[in-house]
DNA sequence: TCTCCTTGCCTAAAGCCTTTAGGTAAATCT
DNA sequence: AGATTTACCTAAAGGCTTTAGGCAAGGAGA
């Protein structure tokens, strides 16, 4: 009996790929252990149950996400920061849309503080300090952003945008523009 | 043996209730039929699977939607219009956060082409009539709004905005002031 | 009222998924 | 090499979905 090799690490790793491949509600123990060539009951040695992989999952693409928002806001700021964060989450949605999916996912409490989802939120705020926004506005700001990056993105990949012109991507810069211009141009209360 | 009076119609409406109180996930043709105290095999009859289930009370969600966006709207424009437009989202989603949920779900195209998500399009672009935009602008305003009502909504829904002041609803009245004077004062390309 | 027909609901059964319990053999440590 | 750990297995119970076929309730017509 060849050893499959199975690791949490491994199973969660898998999880996500099948996550991109077949959706993020079909990611099932069953399906992940057809993958590994292994019996189902195997794998809860590794996990606990379906819903501690899906967690996992979701907590993998929270970080991959951060990590990538990150990395592109370094030695960036004002507009070309708004942009170069909102396209991390654009280009990610697309090349892993199961992962991205996941990434949206409720967690509970504990888990979510936790997370790298507390990440993101420093990395908007960063952005924000290019502009002159301070206090509840700021949070304001964080908040537009934040709904609109999910919504928009949510949409496209839902196909949403695709029965009208223009086309989704023309939308996103010269809205990503718009944002820019409001966040330079602040409306005080 | 006393028939229970299924319909398709009682069905789905059964099943968003069902949605509002266990979520949209746990909406199965089981527990329904537990509810009208039938056997599963008896809901076949009045619904095709449980897809199809899943799919009518999305399309009921979108109708229900749709018909209070339109009456919230009836005799408003400019900002009052966007914020009872605004309003109404959020009042459906907290009233009914099963419905709701579904209600962001993605149809097939047909499906979606056939569904009250077309007279919501129609809605949105009809507030922005109350604001002088047109062509392209237009458009990319209705997915900015589109995205963002969403996408806050999604959020608060998920708690996200939980942990930390200031509080949901004063973000919401405050971004959509901040949205409306971007509508009236939208920056040229 | 009796009969016929539709149809609403049932039983039965097959197939898949999740999860737990307990066993065997491979890998690792001493 | 022997002992221990652990990776993976078999077995089994229970739930969900879906199809096929059957009975009887309720309405329609005589």
């Amino acid at each position: 009996m060849v050893r499959a090799g199975l690791t949490t690490e491994r199973l969660v790793r898998a999880g996500a790929e099948l996550a991109d491949e077949v959706g993020f509600d079909n990611v099932t123990p069953s399906e992940l252990a057809r993958r590994f060539g292994v019996k189902v009951a195997s794998l809860y040695s590794h996990v606990k149950n379906a819903h501690d992989l899906r967690t996992r999952i979701v907590l993998l693409a929270l970080e991959e996400l951060a990590d990538r928002a990150a990395a592109a806001l370094a030695g960036r700021s004002g507009r070309d920061a708004l942009i170069a964060f909102a396209d991390v989450h654009r280009d990610y949605a697309r090349a892993h849309p199961g992962r991205f999916a996941a990434a949206q996912l409720r967690l509970d409490a504990e888990t979510a503080a936790a997370s790298a989802g507390v990440r993101h939120a420093e990395l908007m705020r960063a952005i924000l300090r290019g502009y002159d926004l301070t206090g509840p506005d700021q949070t304001h700001a964080v908040r537009l952003l934040g709904s609109f990056f999910r919504g928009f993105v949510a949409l496209e990949a839902d196909g949403g945008f695709d029965h009208s012109p223009p086309a989704a991507p023309e939308s996103w810069t010269r809205l990503l523009d718009v944002l820019d211009s409001l966040l330079r141009d602040w409306p005080r209360s």
